[in-house]
DNA sequence: TTGTATGCGTTATCAG
DNA sequence: CTGATAACGCATACAA
């Protein structure tokens, strides 16, 4: 069932029924016509074809490292708030934190499928800027502050001092840090030297640092590394909230009191920290907004692509639970 | 940059080049020049044209209501890990719950961009049987029996009599039910009899039961809710473990001992009702293993089109944490 | 083994 | 206001 279907049914041409379906440019009389043609068929137009001749899809690629998360949920969210009311849909795409997935689904949205890409930045290797310096379509990246795309990323380095100086206005003197692999500049280095320039400007502190990756799993089991090799240790710093919650596990399973015996801090003010007997001290960031002028920032750039590259950060504030 | 400029940079026919990107029914000579041409100019061939002309596009629909899900994350985890062995990439919809969204993407996916859909299901309307029953591309729902596709769900009634009847071998006798709406089948409907029928088999027992949406803050409100009007209740069950996570939540606010004063049970074993003093005790369904079998319907279906309807139980267990 | 020609379904141009 | 026609970029039947 195509337009020329269509047309032959309502005795008008195909290029009637394509004025129908856009402009509308029309008489009355053919309009009903092909207006009862196309109800009576369920007539679709082939969005291939459309995309193929007019060379828009509107269809925005968003780009995730993960869909369990709520920080991700809420910048999708925005994302799709601006873009819906504006008439495109989206397409995510979910790279399970794989570098190469990532990659792969920037190049298959680029040039293809999409009028756009927003990419919730991880990484950003020499392949991430070639790929987005090659792009045909405009692009976003969002979470991370990058020289080769327009970008919105949050205050990571302050928001982390202010957070490990919040700890350090408890007394805390033993702190650790578990952090995320550095190859992630906003939440693997910043946070990290947030951290490390509070404590080592604070007097009589000592620090110990480790990394895994963005789950519980990490927070666990570092944990138990960290306490088995440093008993003295009175508060942990985490890069993410779900990372703290698997710190908050081990606690809670040995029994340590949160936060008499131990401190734990994180980032994201996740839902997840909030049910806790002593809810998470946390960083919140503002994770719908970024999504909202990201898909902002798109949409300008659809309109128009001569706009230059800018980049935005956003600011932060601290969520004081009780596990400080 | 088309499939004709390099098929004259490369002094051979578009047509060679269309073979040398498939088949490769070609002299080593040309393929050697046409590689080298190739690579110089970075050239991608349009994934719009390719599916125009050949009527597939190797993308996989997949309708989420909601990302921000540990469930969900798993069932995509395993729809992914079958997919992209098998060459094809997926693109996630995610509806925010909102039913209508839902049809809209399973229109806009149907005809359209994706040879084929996995609705993980949550209402089952008249619209969503007409959708599927005008489908041209196969589709599978999961999470929910329906009779107009192929479906993978679970035993949701069965898991839910179990888990009541555990609870109330603890002795619990006055219990809550937490749910949600009767629109979904599988968490609203069968969850919430499986709860019914238990408790009403067993004697001296009374029931409470309330209902909201997918959220930590129905668990929260109806949990207040409930035990201002009830205060003898000593229990209760809900639909998932988000709505459990906020009953929770509630309990610690308010200093009410889990589960000395009330037991809390869920559905869903995801990882936040892990990290509780007492971990929830909650119904392991295998939401990985439904994604990788719906993935393997769907190609199923793909490969042979005249494949009949199938529907696929999968089975539960309980995890006993310290919260019952 | 290779090239030419055609058509996938639509929209845009242009003449009427 | 309307219809014929070309073109988007590709894959394939057919001819060579």
């Amino acid at each position: 069932m195509n337009i020329s279907d269509i047309a032959k049914l309502a005795g008008v041409s195909p290029a009637s029924v394509s004025r129908y379906l856009n402009n509308g440019y029309l008489s009355e009389e053919k309009k009903e016509k092909i207006k009862a043609v196309i109800e009576e068929t369920g007539y679709k137009p082939s969005t291939q074809a459309q995309t193929l001749r007019t060379g828009k899809s509107k269809l925005i690629g968003v780009i995730i490292p993960k869909i369990d998360s709520s920080s991700i949920s809420q910048v999708v969210l925005g994302i799709s708030s601006v873009l819906s009311e504006n008439g495109y849909q989206i397409l995510l795409a979910n790279t399970f934190n794989d570098e190469r997935k990532e990659l792969d689904y920037i190049q298959t949205f680029n040039e293809n499928f999409v009028d756009g890409i927003i990419n919730l930045g991880t990484v950003s290797t020499r392949e991430h800027a070639k790929a987005f310096k090659n792009m045909t379509v405009p692009a976003v990246v969002l979470g991370q502050n990058v020289s080769y795309a327009s970008c919105i990323y949050h205050d990571d380095y302050n928001a982390s001092l202010d957070l490990t100086k919040h700890v350090l206005s408890k007394g805390h003197k033993n702190i650790a840090y578990i952090g995320v692999t550095d190859k992630d500049k906003a939440v693997g280095v910043l946070r990290k030297n947030g951290f490390i320039d509070a404590t080592s400007a604070a007097s009589g502190v000592k620090t110990y640092v480790a990394s895994g990756d963005f789950t519980m799993d990490n927070g666990y089991h570092n944990t138990e590394k960290l306490l088995k090799a440093h008993p003295e240790i009175d508060a942990i710093v985490c890069a993410t909230d779900t990372i703290a919650l698997g710190v908050v596990q081990y606690l809670n399973k040995h029994g340590l009191d949160i936060p008499g015996k131990i401190a734990v801090a994180g980032f994201g003010n996740s839902s997840g920290g909030q049910i806790l007997t002593h809810p998470l001290t946390t960083i919140k960031f503002f994770y719908k907004e970024c999504g909202i002028e990201g898909a902002k920032m798109l949409l300008e750039k659809l309109q128009s692509p001569e706009t230059p590259c800018k980049s935005l950060m956003l600011g932060y504030e601290i969520n004081e639970g009780a596990s400080v």
